[in-house]
DNA sequence: GTCTATATAATGATAGAC
DNA sequence: GTCTATCATTATATAGAC
């Protein structure tokens, strides 16, 4: 493992503390605590919440980018492609009983919050549903493309919100299977 | 419009505050500001943060019951009572859009906090699950009624987080058009 | 770049007067 | 039942030594 930068790994800590504790519950102290500084190096990296907010979710911005063009690369087929985003609620599936989706999380506390960053963490939505609507059409469903593409992003949200409520593994896999004989209606 | 108890009162306004800002970011100050009383009178009321989550739960619990009480007289058949169910999106589109589900947002922050009250919270839930059950049941699918009852459920979670997280009216009346044209898969 | 020390404001919570 | 006054703790944030 090669030795990454404070700032780096500011924003990696951060990162996991907004999504298993939220944003506003997360602490200047926890995020320290956890890399290892003190509350005084860290406003040397970072001068706000809100400058570390927007770096994780560049961060966030970035590593989704990275993922979806690994699927592009690995997975021949426009159905291949879909699965790989279905199959993340199975990868994911502890996190996501925990704490639900990272994103649909942190969209969430940012808009009760009324914080001008909710726009920017929306966009890690915007990635993934322009990249399904890519493969939709790929799969000859032009016209409705974006629409199936926001259709299936928000089932994997309330997925993700379902079975963190209910702290329920089996239904993960129900709903992910019943999602990919969805997608079955579209390739036939 | 008859006058409440100060209790009442604080529940009422504690219900609306954690739906619009989140449990963690309201405050007891913010609660006595919009009820208009002090902060020492609050604690005449509720002991802690906790017990007045308690009886903010307690008050959705009995105003969810009331509403499915109030479907299955209004609504004669169970399709019209799951469509009762589907048309709260578009009843309550305008903070939906805002603030998401209040039930899934609470839950969603609860699991994060790791609140003892999370389980509670899902009860909500539980509810509507129950009741969504018994109404696929009536429509003959009784093997099935709890998993597609489950399933209405996270649907419509999902519509609401995307609809939040985009600002998108149009998607909830799209997708609320989508539930029943599913819903009318069963009943047919 | 990292630390300790500190300033300032807000929070949850309590005590006691009226 | 409602208020003011207060406490202890935590939070964001800054200053300055090393």
């Amino acid at each position: 493992m090669s030795k990454q930068s404070t700032k780096t790994n500011i924003i990696d800590k951060a990162d996991q503390l907004f999504y298993e504790s939220g944003f506003e519950h997360t602490s200047f102290a926890g995020i320290a605590s956890r890399v290892g500084i003190s509350r005084g190096n860290f406003y040397y990296h970072f001068k706000s919440k809100d400058e570390i907010l927007q770096a994780v979710i560049d961060r966030r911005l970035a590593n989704t980018q990275q993922m979806l063009d690994a699927w592009s690369e690995e997975a021949a087929t426009p159905e291949a492609r879909i699965k790989c985003f279905i199959n993340i609620l199975i990868m994911n599936r502890d996190k996501i009983k925990r704490y639900g989706c990272p994103v649909g999380s942190l969209t969430n506390e940012l808009s009760k919050l009324g914080h001008p960053a909710l726009a920017e963490a929306s966009s890690v939505f915007t990635l993934f549903k322009d990249w399904l609507a890519r493969e939709f059409s790929a799969l000859g469903q032009g016209r409705e493309a974006a629409r199936l593409a926001l259709h299936l992003l928000a089932r994997s949200q309330g997925i993700a919100t379902i079975a963190s409520a209910f702290d329920d593994e089996d239904f993960l896999y129900q709903e992910a299977e019943e999602l990919n004989r969805w997608l079955g209606g579209y390739t036939r």
